[in-house]
DNA sequence: TAGTACATGTAAACAGTTACATGATTAT
DNA sequence: ATAATCATGTAACTGTTTACATGTACTA
């Protein structure tokens, strides 16, 4: 599994499973998320396999915090995650399925709205994305370095979807004119 | 879910699991994919709900075909899903998630190949997609124009990562000649 | 006093994968 | 003979989401 990988490449530094989730949600993490129902239980797992330990703390607020640290085992195992190649995985793009199957609707200006829309997330996520500013490559640790070529993927994938969404646009506009007078 | 709008989207066309499965995996569904162990339940579970039909038929090899059909109220059922508007769903990148990480492994070449390795299997899948030949926009219906837009986005997709690939490789070379001449 | 952020967890349901079981037909 | 393709299905497992349960401390 994935995400048993990527809460030890997080837990580079200890953190409890509250910090995780908030850096799932950070953005910066646009590649995956993860609800704490399947964090909190994941941790513990890990924690059994020996690749985590943990230790109580106090907290200012709230009840007692769970940190999780990384032992020699579980950086071990993320190394040989890493050493396998790039996983790909399997896309799962919704809006695509809906999009393709959008003639069934018969209403060329409910798949030019469905565009439209479209076009207003991904500009919104890529605004989103490309506020993370990380500075000049020059002055990077290799952590900091990894990070920006990572969001770097992020951001022209959201240009790329948004250039699509305007050719796409301008094709449909084309079609409806040519339904208007045949 | 999804799957379940999918197929019945799928099935304008009376089809069985295993010819669903088929266009599964012909690639213009670069946006899904489903197993046969999971595609075979659902259609089940699809004609309880009212929302499929189905009928036994002969083959010309093999055991019988079971073949489904699409009611009136699965194609509500299908409109509604398509009147909702974008369903984003969740992206799931492993592979970002390892490069993002990959800084663990304390190797600039490890980084690199794992690049080279990225850039080629979006190159390929560009290809693969590039290959399905729609014609002009002029000449379709519109199943087929929403299919070609719906390519297009896969193929426009491949592009960007391909290009985000050869910036990257760029930074990540500089990045090691830094570090030969410090 | 109501809401939000802190903080951890469990239970049940749903989604998806892998492995297995069966058996016919066609090509090598 | 052996493998590939056709064709359908089940069982067990793994992964993910939604809903619930608990309780503190601070802010509006």
């Amino acid at each position: 599994m994935s995400l048993d990988h990527i809460l030890l490449a997080l837990l580079a530094k200890p953190a409890s499973g509250y910090d995780l989730k908030k850096e799932f949600d950070q953005g910066a993490r646009h590649y995956w998320a993860a609800e704490l129902a399947q964090i909190y239980p994941t941790l513990k797992k890990l924690e059994t396999r020996g690749l985590l330990t943990s230790n109580p703390a106090g907290s200012d607020k709230g009840p007692p915090r769970r940190v999780y640290t990384r032992t020699k085992a579980g950086r071990s195992e993320l190394l040989g995650w890493l050493k396998q190649g790039p996983l790909m995985g399997k896309q799962r793009l919704p809006y695509l399925a809906q999009l393709e199957h959008l003639y069934e609707a018969d209403d060329l200006d409910a798949t030019y709205n469905f565009v439209v829309q479209l076009r207003q997330h991904f500009a919104t996520f890529g605004r989103f994305l490309s506020d993370v500013q990380l500075g000049d490559p020059e002055d990077m640790n290799d952590a900091q370095f990894h990070e920006l070529i990572t969001l770097q993927y992020g951001i022209t994938a959201c240009q790329a979807r948004v250039a699509w969404c305007d050719e796409s646009l301008d094709q449909i506009d084309n079609r409806r004119k040519r339904k208007e007078t045949p």
